[in-house]
DNA sequence: TTTACTGCAAATCCTTTGCAGTCTG
DNA sequence: CAGACTGCAAAGGATTTGCAGTAAA
């Protein structure tokens, strides 16, 4: 368990609990829909109104964050890093990591070029992870 | 005007032509609804289908970009460079500078330290420009 | 003349909200 | 017991689509 709690000072429910263990277990990113999806298939049944309040009170916590979009559907993945961040998500299985804010430079030059003072910023980097990636020498050297 | 025609391979018609001039006139970002109110001042309509389908037609051809979010609604500008760069978009009075792609290093980092193979990126840094920051050491020394 | 563009309204899609009922603390 | 949480359904807001009519080419 992480030491923070999922839904802020908010109350625990069955369906919260439901809620955030499938959060954690699902691992990489996903959006209210497959959340709801995954939850079914568990044979635990949540409202999309109750799904939705639940995921905001976590993302309010700290507990979850919104890592990009799929679509127009809004991704959400565990991540209990507090340090800023950003991420990088697998188009092909979802998967979450988590990279160095890589713009602290960006935001210099931005000030140094063009007088502009940064004053937030959205950065989701798309891509395929070390395990999607096909090719040739995709060897089992690593995990 | 440019040497990009704003809609493609499209057919002109008066909307068109009031919507790109305006994209043109308006110079910053603006969502579909500025620009419908904008046109609106000027005594040009243009039914929200219309504008919809010409900012599609004109983002596709490349002239005018989508340049981050306000709210829910997506933000677009016109934008000439063919070159590969992100957004400064001021959040006081949305003027729209670009800025060098500032993720190829992030890039390479993702790739030697996850293994990670970026395909797409969305940035977009949102701030207060130059002129819109307030400040008593705001001199016009620059330019 | 052909067929893309227009406008209106209906339809979608994702997300939020109202409300009465239930359950946590 | 008070007040949060739940679920359903209705509401909302942005964007898209169907269709008949108009107008570029």
């Amino acid at each position: 368990m992480a030491d923070r709690l999922p839904y802020g000072s908010g109350r625990t429910s069955p369906q919260r609990r439901a809620i955030a263990s499938m959060a954690e277990e699902l691992g990489r990113a996903f959006t209210i829909d497959d959340l709801e999806r995954a939850l079914r298939r568990k044979g635990k049944r949540a409202g999309v109104a109750t799904v939705y309040r639940a995921v905001a009170a976590m993302e309010e916590s700290g507990w979850l964050e919104r890592v990009g979009v799929r679509g127009s559907k809004a991704l959400y993945a565990r991540c209990d890093s507090p340090a800023h961040h950003h991420h990088l998500v697998c188009t092909s299985c979802g998967i979450v990591l988590a990279t160095d804010c890589p713009l602290e430079f960006a935001t210099h030059s931005a000030k140094a070029e063009h007088g502009f003072t940064v004053t937030e910023h959205d950065v989701t980097l798309y891509g395929v992870c070390r395990d999607c990636r096909p090719g040739p020498e995709l060897g089992e050297d690593g995990d």
